[in-house]
DNA sequence: GTGGTTTTCTTAACGTGTTCAATTTTCGCG
DNA sequence: CGCGAAAATTGAACACGTTAAGAAAACCAC
């Protein structure tokens, strides 16, 4: 273990140069431009990131859900009763496996991301505009690589 | 390189490759190592936030610490109180400008960070090991660059 | 200085997600 | 079959987010 000149092992770094504060400061900052348009629609970030995850994949397990959206199961557990009871999602079992219990959005919740994505879209761009494309894709180039350095390890 | 996206200004981007997710999922695999650590010594991610940034900064207002710790103001008020029920921050009226409270860290709450700060720098290291210092440090910059984009803007 | 506005913080109330433990159902395997 | 493991759900306790409202102090024009 080599000692870095910064920190002697024993001191803190600088709070704005960590990465869980560098990292939630960047989303924090990113998703104020998002939540008005989220609470406009009547859903909350998590039902978002829900709804995201099972338009780009058909149907996936509850598990599946979980780690895609970084929500717990017992949330997704809760978070499926109250997205179907708005009609935006429905839950089969398995037939495969009886244990596992299939997600996917119904018609109602296609046509809501389709709806709100134009708006989506706009924000999206106009962070772009303001960050730039290739810098944008460069901080996802990064984060990509921080993914497969940590989840290699386990 | 950078992979080229195929939205037409009305498709979202696969959901890995939006700001949003990307930085949840790149935070939320960063926590995981911390978490153990926080919840052995009885504080909440945001507490643990909190006592860093007043670490960092002797005395601070309630907005100050909203800000740098990335908690709505109202949180910071309740979370002061169980703070100061522990012993570990302690609060005063700002004399030049009654309307704010400072915060500051007791001598135990300062103790207290001395004490988990070798666990956290170890967990740090560790994940400066497997992720590159180098890459972290582009990874901060970028992070720096896209907040400096998007706050300039408002 | 007075009155009105703004800032800063606090409180309350509600909803929602988190967390941990315990349970149920099902699967896989010896 | 019978056992242990896996997947999901549930319950309970808690913390935080969120909104709205309110109190106290500062500011500012007049």
């Amino acid at each position: 273990m080599t000692r870095k000149a910064a920190r002697n092992g024993f001191e803190l770094s600088e709070t704005r140069r960590t990465l869980p504060i560098a990292l939630l400061r960047a989303r924090e900052t990113v998703m104020e431009r998002f939540r008005p348009m989220l609470s406009a629609h009547g859903v909350t970030e998590q039902q978002w990131r829900v709804l995201r995850v099972l338009q780009e994949a058909d149907e996936l397990d509850a598990t599946d859900v979980s780690e895609a959206a970084c929500i717990l199961a017992p949330s997704i557990s809760r978070m499926t009763r109250t997205l179907e009871a708005k009609g935006l999602v429905e839950t089969r079992k398995d037939p495969a496996d009886g244990r596992r219990s299939l997600i996917r959005l119904t018609k109602a919740g296609d046509s809501f991301l389709r709806q709100v994505a134009p708006e989506s879209a706009a924000i999206y761009e106009e962070i772009e505009t303001l960050v730039g494309r290739d810098r944008i894709e460069a901080l996802l180039d990064e984060v990509d690589a921080l993914l497969n350095a940590l989840e290699r390890d386990g």
